[in-house]
DNA sequence: GATGAATGAGATTTCATTCAT
DNA sequence: TATGAATGAAATCTCATTCAT
């Protein structure tokens, strides 16, 4: 009987927020610019959030989601902890590559005034399957047996910064770049 | 002509601007904003800055010019490869969690519309006595003889992470943390 | 054509309206606002009135009907004067006490750029029987015998001020403060 | 040195609102209205005003202020009563008159969602010296001892009936008819 | 008729920049 | 130079009205 909100549309929203921040930073956009790359009206916008505040914040818990959920797609426990580790960092890997401007936003968002201390928590808490993972190495007696948030800050911020500097230098990700990159990885966390 | 415009202004306006842009994210900055933190008035910034670009982008560069410069303090040559990239390391780190608002800055700059592409080219050329230092442990097969981009992607991502992590956690970067931390970065290294 | 448009959906949109200005006044509703305390969709509206305007400019009308009707209840035109005046004073009173909000919006209405010339011409002949009531009080010399407008004036600039006090000051109108306010309007009259 | 806030600019804003509220109502007027009206830009609007609101109230309690201070012009407490009275229904009435643009936007603003619960309080305080009045001709026994809550009530009731009527009847206020409408309000309130 | 999402014109507000002092 | 009020373009947000269902 009725037009009713449509999840497509906050789809819409989001891909062109992201395009549009990833191209012109958190700083340099507007709710008009978002509407008119996402095919709607201004106005239209305000149905779905109330605010650019929440917009963003929305979106940005939604990334956060998303990129978890990526990571362990076709992680299988019962194999063996470095390939389990290996498939999971290429998920990491590939998924940041092909969704670059999700990971501008994320940045561009951290020290933004946009992300509320309740957004930020929240994200935290989807860290914690890959504290496990980090235990689990640990375990088995693969991994360094160090504070495993520290181990994490290293594959994370080794994983982010070799994205940037592939965007930006426009070196290729070869096969055998990424193959080198992991082993960097893991001869830092093997004990 | 008269009289060179003043310096010690031009520090407080930076210092300003970066403290603000640590809190409330470069979107979030205003002119105004800006000039009430360095206690002078608005039309003053303009005396000192033909605009709000030009002020991002000489604040941009001169944090670049700023954090190369003190990475290299007290380093030489002449001494092992291992102490001396230890010693940088040290410098940086000290350097960034120290000055952790110039930190977030930049990274705030890095996907924002001010930073032009000559500002970015420049700050590129800075990195040149890096890429040098890997030679050099490359040289002395100290070091995995890969592309030194690579390296030195690791190198500043484990680096730019902690420093995050540290200052959200509120975690406390023991002097036996950093030791770790840099264990794990040199594994990473090591040939 | 089918069906005549349902009564008691209009007597909701008027009730809702009538509440929300003597809440918020007139400049500070929407339709938006009007639908959802009258519990229907904002597209329902319009199915009952064209416009905003035609909808305040109906209520108003509606509203001054209403208390026209009310006033001369049980007015006996062959009963003393006084007895009839006091009783139709009282109606009046009690009609404004009760529906204290239709009368804020009466009041709102009045310098509000919604009222049509027209609507408000067609208030004004409403009146009339309110100047025959003068009239008779003069015939039998019980009222001073001059300008009936005037008179007016002073019967109902006394109870609405009396309204607006009773409701803001929050002191209740026991019946000797209803008398003493009476006998002040009558004490005006007469002759 | 410095341009400073100027108090003419206050009173240009503060003539263009009364004016057209007085016109369009409370909700027909827009910050750009108001800016035209007064011969300047939007913006400099929020330089002396935080918000619509704010600019509202401001107006609201000066408004209220200047009234009562016009009340009482030559008002020499030594004379008899009803002199003294007089002259002051005759100030007011004058005042009103005059300022039938001020009467209007007090009567808009009441139920307006503008005037916060404070200023309504300032208000109500500003009433004092009317009370006193009151009491003065109590004490001399001229004056009908009830509540001079509901004297009040009755003189400024009919005070503000009158002008409305005579406004929108458009039937000049001769001196007769004021001296009539003096003798009605007096002929109520005579003990 | 009834619904409520969609629209876009227009309202409020912000802010980089200018300018008179 | 220094000031901060003034500007007006542009941003955010609102809301009467329309329209697809």
């Amino acid at each position: 009987m009725v037009k009713l909100k449509d999840d497509k549309k906050v789809t819409q929203i989001f891909q062109a927020t992201v395009k549009l921040v990833a191209r012109k930073g958190l700083s340099g956009i507007t709710m008009g610019d978002i509407s008119k790359e996402a095919g709607i009206a201004t106005g239209t916008l305000y149905v779905y959030f109330k605010s650019k505040d929440e917009l963003i914040n929305a979106l940005f818990a939604a990334c956060r989601e998303n990129s978890v959920q990526v990571s362990f797609k076709g992680y299988q426990p019962n194999r063996p902890f470095k390939l389990g580790f290996r498939q999971i960092w290429l998920n990491i890997l590939r998924y940041k590559l092909q969704n670059f401007e999700e990971t501008v936003f994320l940045e561009q968002c951290y020290h933004s005034p946009f992300i509320t201390a309740a957004t930020r928590e929240k994200a935290l808490q989807l860290a914690a399957p890959f504290y496990e993972l980090m235990k689990r190495g640990q375990q088995e007696q693969l991994v360094k047996s160090v504070d495993s948030g520290l181990l994490l800050t290293f594959v994370m911020g080794t994983m982010n910064e070799l994205i940037r500097q592939t965007h930006y230098s426009g070196i290729p990700l070869s096969r055998s770049r990424i193959n080198t990159a992991f082993d960097l990885c893991w001869d830092a966390l093997k004990a």
